[in-house]
DNA sequence: GGTATATGAATGAAAG
DNA sequence: CTTTCATTCATATACC
């Protein structure tokens, strides 16, 4: 049984993708030089993505290796995108919550490529195809890509709107510096620490790329293991 | 998705602020030009919290798959650890500790007699003033604001709807939702674990489709693994 | 140190 | 389209 389990998932915080962010960080109690940390909008997307479609391949790796140990039942199948669990209903509590759609990694990489590719709103007919297109990746239906575009748009709107009042409230030149937070940390090395980290990490926020595909992502982890995939 | 506010929050605790390399642009004085986007420190937190964590993830499921496809024995292997030292190698400082807005004393005094005029919902404007204020009093945002009110009424209304049914308890089927059974999930282990990671809220891993060849990926990981070293 | 709870945040869906 | 609601997730904190 793999059921063993001692959940002491160590979170991280998946709230990512917050790029709406201030402009010249506040300052550290003490002078400090300079610190910005220069990322345009594009580069931010563009790592998101890539995080989403890592998400993707490991998601599957995993999916891999579930079959691969298969031996034991397919249960343990989480509410996902079934409205109703019988099991539940059986044990005459509550008839489970969880009717709401949740895209799948894979999905959530297609719509957003979708919707970055700029035209805006989809028509009657391309959420058909759309819908069409996921349905393969799992369940979903034209109502659910509707409403993903909708929010997506107005989601999307108002940070744009909550950045733009942010850099105008800070200009670049002003070190808003809040007298609560003089928690200065040592200054360290950024660029560094991201060559460090990871080779695909620098290499993704450096590297602009329309399209962040299943397969262009696979190349790069072909050639990964060594920094020279950063000049890619 | 993007989180359609700046979460430029967190202020007192003991976040430390990281005020310090450079990436991409060279420094000085008052550098920053108009044209560019800037990171905030928690945002290059989080970046940098999810690479860790993905090239941390891709590891373990080598690992995994190994292990198992060698000896076929899914024994032990756990995927704890996630924050792991990399993350704060940098400087030695935790960075893991700062993600929450958590308004101060005063903010919440000032939040809950707004809330209290009964003005239910605060507006944009509203809203941007009432950040302007708060943020004399600790670092904030619209965002922070804004989930604040959300969050209130909502909990209001529970709390209240909570309140008028403990004298019927006779419907079988209805409400009283007690936070309890959140623990009713039937994840395996890493599954769980991943859901946890994903920025985009992994939820329904196993619904996907199988497709595409695996071993293939599964191989180049494999042979790439040059990154994980880094965390052995 | 492991749960239990409070609460900030994310997001699908629906109302306006 | 915009705003609001409802639900869920994740984390910080409190309690055992």
């Amino acid at each position: 049984m793999e059921a063993e389990h001692d959940n002491n998932n160590n979170n991280n915080n998946n709230s990512s993708k917050s790029n709406g962010g201030i402009i010249g960080a506040g300052a550290g109690g003490s002078c400090s030089s300079l610190y910005v940390k220069v990322m345009t909008d594009e580069q931010l997307e563009l790592l998101r993505q890539q995080i989403s479609v890592y998400t993707t391949i490991s998601d599957q790796l995993v999916q891999m290796h579930k079959s691969i140990t298969s031996q034991h039942d397919l249960a343990g199948l989480r509410l996902g995108n079934l409205y109703c669990d019988p099991l539940m209903a059986c044990s005459g509590h509550k008839i489970t919550s969880r009717q709401r759609w949740t895209p799948t990694p894979l999905q959530l990489q297609i719509l957003e490529r979708i919707f970055d590719e700029g035209n805006g709103t989809p028509s009657k007919q391309k959420i058909k195809d759309i819908t069409n297109e996921l349905g393969q990746h799992g369940q979903i239906s034209e109502t659910n890509v509707y409403n993903w575009f909708q929010n997506r748009r107005a989601r999307s709107k108002r940070k744009q709107s909550a950045s733009t009042t942010n850099q105008l409230e800070l200009e670049p030149e002003t070190e808003v510096e809040s007298p609560k937070d003089n928690k200065t940390r040592e200054d360290c090395d950024y660029v560094q620490f991201f060559e460090n980290l990871s080779p695909y990490s620098v290499k993704d926020l450096h590297i602009q790329s329309p399209d962040i595909g299943f397969e262009h992502l696979l190349s790069k982890i072909e050639v990964s293991g060594c920094y020279s995939s950063y000049f890619l």
